[in-house]
RNA sequence: GGCGCGUUCGUCUAGUGGUUUAGGACGCCGCCCUCUCAAGGCGGAGAUCACGGGUUCGAAUCCCGUACGCGCUACCA
């Protein structure tokens, strides 16, 4: 039906933070956009003033841009349909509402809240099918509206909907899906402040910034009718509409705070790499149609489409996202790691110590196949960036027995002799020894890897070694066997 | 209550009437590899396709009903 390159927006409110679902409904849109070379473009819907959180916009767009989600037009990139601020087009929406009374297709309502209310009750006492507003303002007469209004009444503007009309709505996702006016109240389009409310905005804005396709949460498919009511009463052509599944909370009620994180920035925070996250949150509810998981974005654009997004909704399960975030580690490289674990240590006890790009790289070497969360280095391999404190008591029972200190003392024996040593040298002494006292190198390999690092697990022990190098690792060794053997008799 | 949407292993999902003893992934378990931990390889447990009818030679796939879940039902979005 549109032939033009598709124009396509998301369009939050300020209310705080971006939520997990609206990450999702941001990413499907721009890839959506981006696989068809289209646009898409940010829009602020700030129309409640009661809900207006300070700071939310700019959290909103510094939380966007970290994502990878770029936008062709919107409040920071500016563009030729602004302003993008929804409180900064009152004037446009009221010149619309204006257009809707004359043609008979929406009233300005006074009746106060408690007659409002009044009337809720009434027909809920009643057990009528739908709560609905009675229309009491359409038969207002010319002049009794003009009296109140120059009387200075406050007032909204309602949209007349006419009862036992069938609205089809076509739905790239959920197919045909019917709604009878019964059914619909006369929604409010302009609230007695004089903002406009979401329905008329987002009709008003879509059409005026020549949206063709809008893709949003499921909560909006039963207030779509409202919308292309209104489409029609203005006389405009409709955008194609695409309702997504929900995420939800792993009681399959929809994902909200009490059950885990929603906010993008806590996953943020907690060391989820923007790669992982807008994978994961890709496959929540869309597949390429074949068994590939892991894609980076690119790859996504390339191959997303509306036509195999599902219509059911999905559990939020940490577990696989963790797993991605290993596998996108896994993927990286130590270069474009190195800022991730530099960050890591700003925050972390070894703040104020500092380590060259050249030690941390090799670290990274050693461990980014290991971990799931680049903090993981910090945390779980503290040791280089620190001597250990204390042993793993366990490992001690394990592997340090009574003649371990005498072979490590001839370990170091042979380590002194080294001269510029790489890794294949250390090895080359170790298991030379090893074999020259007729007894299985692991009799070294794991009391020396519990006195560099005071852990039974870690990398390769000749990567240990050579990363903290020939001095560090040998002084190490002397204190674990002065500590290890005083723990022992100590016992 | 009304209206709408949904329902395949614990979870994400493949599947669009016969190729299905329902495939993959995460997680779980075991084995291999191995200096440890991961990774990797191999294997296993795990779904009477919500339930009940119908259509058909044949249904997870089409139709109807029921149940359950979710969404909307605001001068919130």
């Amino acid at each position: 039906m549109i032939n033009t390159t598709p124009r396509v927006r998301f369009a939050p409110s300020p209310t705080g933070y971006l939520h997990v679902g609206g990450l999702r409904t941001a990413l499907y849109n721009y890839l959506f956009a981006k696989n068809k070379d289209g646009e898409i473009i940010l829009r602020i819907e700030d129309t409640d003033r009661n809900r207006y959180v300070e700071g939310a916009v700019e959290n909103l767009i510094d939380t966007l841009n970290w994502s990878g989600i770029k936008f062709d037009e919107g409040p920071h990139v500016g563009g030729n349909y602004g302003p993008y601020f929804q409180s900064e087009r009152l004037n446009i929406y009221h010149k619309y509402a204006d257009e809707l009374i004359e043609k008979g297709k929406a009233y300005r309502c006074f009746c106060s809240p408690e007659r409002l209310q009044k009337l809720r009750e009434e027909q809920q006492r009643l057990k009528l099918p739908q709560v609905k507003y009675d229309k009491h303002c359409l038969n207002l007469s010319k002049e009794e509206v003009e009296e109140k209004l120059s009387a200075g009444e406050s007032y909204v503007v309602r949209l007349n909907v006419e009862p036992g009309q069938i609205v089809k709505i076509e739905d790239v996702v959920r197919g045909n899906v019917e709604f009878n006016t019964d059914n619909i109240d006369d929604q409010i389009l302009i609230k007695s402040d004089g903002f406009p409310t979401y329905h008329l905005a987002n009709v008003v804005d879509d059409h005026l910034m020549k949206i063709t396709h809008v893709i949003r949460g499921e909560e909006w498919l039963s207030s779509t009718p409202k919308h292309v009511l209104l489409y029609d009463f203005l006389g405009w052509e409709k955008p194609v509409f695409a309702h997504l599944p929900l995420l939800l909370n792993p009681d399959k009620s929809k994902l909200s705070k009490r059950q885990g994180d929603v906010a993008v920035e806590d996953y943020r925070k907690k060391g989820y790499l923007k790669e992982a996250l807008i994978n994961f949150v890709a496959l929540l509810g869309w597949n390429a149609g074949d068994d590939q998981e892991f894609f980076e974005m690119e790859e996504l654009i390339r191959k997303f489409s509306l036509e195999r997004v599902n219509k059911a909704g999905a559990v939020f399960n940490i577990e696989k996202l963790n797993w991605l975030n290993a596998e996108h580690i896994r993927h990286k490289n130590v270069d474009e790691l190195l800022p991730l674990l530099k960050e890591e240590l700003q925050n972390s006890k070894f703040a104020d110590k500092s380590f060259s790009d050249e030690y941390l790289k090799l670290v990274l070497e050693a461990m980014h196949e290991r971990i799931t969360f680049v903090k993981d280095i910090v945390e779980k391999s503290f040791y280089f960036f620190e001597r250990p404190t204390s042993y793993d008591e366990k490992i001690i029972k394990k592997r340090w027995k009574d003649d371990t200190p005498q072979l490590l003392e001839k370990l170091i024996d042979e380590f002194e002799k080294l001269d510029n040593p790489n890794k294949e040298d250390f090895e080359k002494a170790m298991r030379g020894l090893a074999e020259s006292l007729e007894i299985g190198v692991g009799k070294l390999i794991h009391p020396v890897r519990l006195a560099l690092s005071g852990v039974g697990q870690g990398p390769g022990i000749f990567d240990l070694i050579f990363i903290l190098g020939k001095e560090e690792s040998i002084e190490r060794i002397k204190i674990a066997i002065q500590n290890i053997q005083f723990d022992k008799k100590d016992n």
